[in-house]
DNA sequence: TTGTATGCGTTATCAT
DNA sequence: ATGATAACGCATACAA
């Protein structure tokens, strides 16, 4: 592949000059520009990432860790969404994105790396963590290392954190519950992350705040995205002396195992029994009755990670390590009914 | 950051003899390795991946270009079926993932790259490309490059290709509609693409066969996961003076729009009319009633990618250019009913 | 306006 | 077993 010096020989000049030409510096006659243009496109150059990078110390290339529960963040609707939206944001600026991999390799010069080794090693000029578990030791060495980070839904000591607005978000949805008459109302929740931990007091305050009786047998942990589980918790809840009217689960996805228990023993959504997801995903929309949930605003989640985290690589000195949170919304649907009992 | 040269300075070595001790070569004896080992260690060395590639001339670094009608294959669940596979296998034979982006940034480097140019300018050792416009001039121009490509259900000259069985799959759905008694199968189809060709004509030849009169009004284009546009197909075909008795949808999501037009007329699914969908997302097993779908291998799409491409990256010489073609497989659920009519 | 020289971090060749 | 040296492709300070 064409190089500078095939240019330089080419056009009879240094490659200095070559290089300041390409670079559209000041210092060079627009003759000499116009003829090292001209060869580097009939010689086919194509400049050399690595190249400059080793010349820069900067890559342009941003390092994205995004695991779930089955690690790999690919397949998870709200990671997927989120990262989609960050990645078409740091496009625009003119950066890529790399995933940081799981170390797992045979062999290869990944192998036995940690993420913040995987990182340093490709010299990402940042890297941005979504992630179900920050308590991962490898998560928190990368956090605590020299190149700068932004975390979602997580906040760590002295780092730019993207949170979504989860208390408010259950809040607003126990409140809308509660407005339609709901008094029994059941909590499915994940277990582990933080924002399940957030999530499962700001239902508790909430429910203290409206003056409203939990029992212990209305809270059930269960899996993100785990639709059996989801399943079970309700076929659980339903088979109690004192069943809830209503019934909130940890996401969408959860919520359609709820649908199925529900149907199966022949009852009606939302005559017979409310329910409500979380998250916001397009399906929820499309499905019958329209699901009640909580939309997330994964698009601004995405852009204002790669804004801040592009902020921070350009301007290390003056940017501000902030706690930013992003609203959510009560989607009403139509799962939750009045309440009348 | 430390470098084998800040080793060397420790250990009172030469940067060579640091080089090969961490590269474990044998004539090195192991005493010199432990000690430069042990430096590197304490000195918190981290090889460049830039200075590595620029001497190697291998990233060990994959390009993907996943581009949807809506310029973004992230939230695809389809492509990111195959892409979270890929990723799996060429992480776990230490090759790293970098997206080759839509070059619309200003003012940087990777502004006005092509597709070729970007992917040249990482120098990525091979690319992946799952588009749905093979038509577009840069996407050409990346296939026609010198950078191993391997290609997500398009044949292209000279290339190695992976196609879902999307003719067995349309052939066998038609089939398994027409062993329930229908008679009456309308085809709602992508347009545009390769993939919905073959699927259209796979569906016009299979109902040849089994001797199926095919109304031009029962054939209706919309758009690949635009629920609004199915719905409105729906409509259409329920207007028609003779209805079909069963409705096949382009994919998964799509039906769901189906689902909608139906259920708004008050007829029941599947003892009114049949539908069935394509691509076996999770959810088509999870909603009531479980949806009649053709199940798409992705997993063993995007593995086989991966191994074909590593393959021709590490033995450019003896791998051969092959079409390879996954199969797929007709997912019962129970939206397709048994036809009296 | 252009060229020379240096070095970024690494590997590989060839001496020693 | 180890080291000196060159080279990969590029940017940049400085000299001309």
């Amino acid at each position: 592949m064409a190089s500078l010096k095939d240019i330089a020989k080419e056009c009879g000049v240094s490659v200095a000059t070559v290089s300041k030409a390409l670079n559209d510096q000041a210092d060079i006659s627009s003759q000499t520009k116009e003829k090292v243009r001209a060869a580097a496109e009939r010689l086919g150059y194509s400049p050399n990432a690595a190249a400059i990078s080793l010349k820069t110390d900067r890559t342009e290339n941003i390092g994205v860790l995004f695991v779930d529960e089955a690690r790999s963040g690919l397949t998870h609707e709200f990671f997927a969404r989120i990262l989609d939206s960050f990645k078409r944001t740091a496009e625009a600026h003119g950066y890529d994105i790399t995933f940081i991999n799981s170390s797992s390799a045979n062999g290869s010069r990944l192998a036995r790396m940690s993420y913040l080794e995987h990182a340093r090693y490709r010299r990402f000029d940042g890297v941005v963590i979504a992630c179900v578990d920050f308590t991962d030791p490898e998560v928190i060495e990368l956090i605590g290392g020299e190149i700068p980070v932004v975390t979602i839904d997580h906040i760590f000591n002295n780092r730019t954190a993207i949170l979504s607005d989860n208390i408010g978000g259950v809040k607003d949805l126990t409140t809308y519950c509660y407005n339609k008459g709901h008094r029994k109302i059941a909590f499915i929740h994940g277990s582990k992350s933080t924002v399940a931990q957030n999530r499962l007091s700001s239902f508790y305050r909430t429910a203290e705040q409206l003056g409203l009786e939990v029992p212990d047998a209305y809270v059930i942990p269960s899996d993100y995205r785990n639709l059996e589980a989801a399943c079970r918790a309700t076929e659980q809840l339903l088979d109690l002396p004192d069943p809830p009217t209503c019934i909130l689960y940890p996401d969408d996805y959860s919520a359609f195992g709820g649908i199925k228990a529900i149907r199966r023993r022949g009852l009606r959504i939302p005559e017979d029994i409310s329910i409500a997801g979380f998250d916001g995903t397009p399906i929820a929309e499309q499905i019958d009755p329209r699901l009640t949930t909580v939309a997330q605003n994964t698009e601004e989640m995405g852009r204002l990670a790669a804004m801040h985290l592009i902020e921070e690589i350009r301007h290390p000195k003056t940017s501000l390590v902030e706690v930013i949170t992003v609203g959510t919304e009560v989607s009403p649907g139509e799962s939750v009914g009045t309440c009348r009992k």
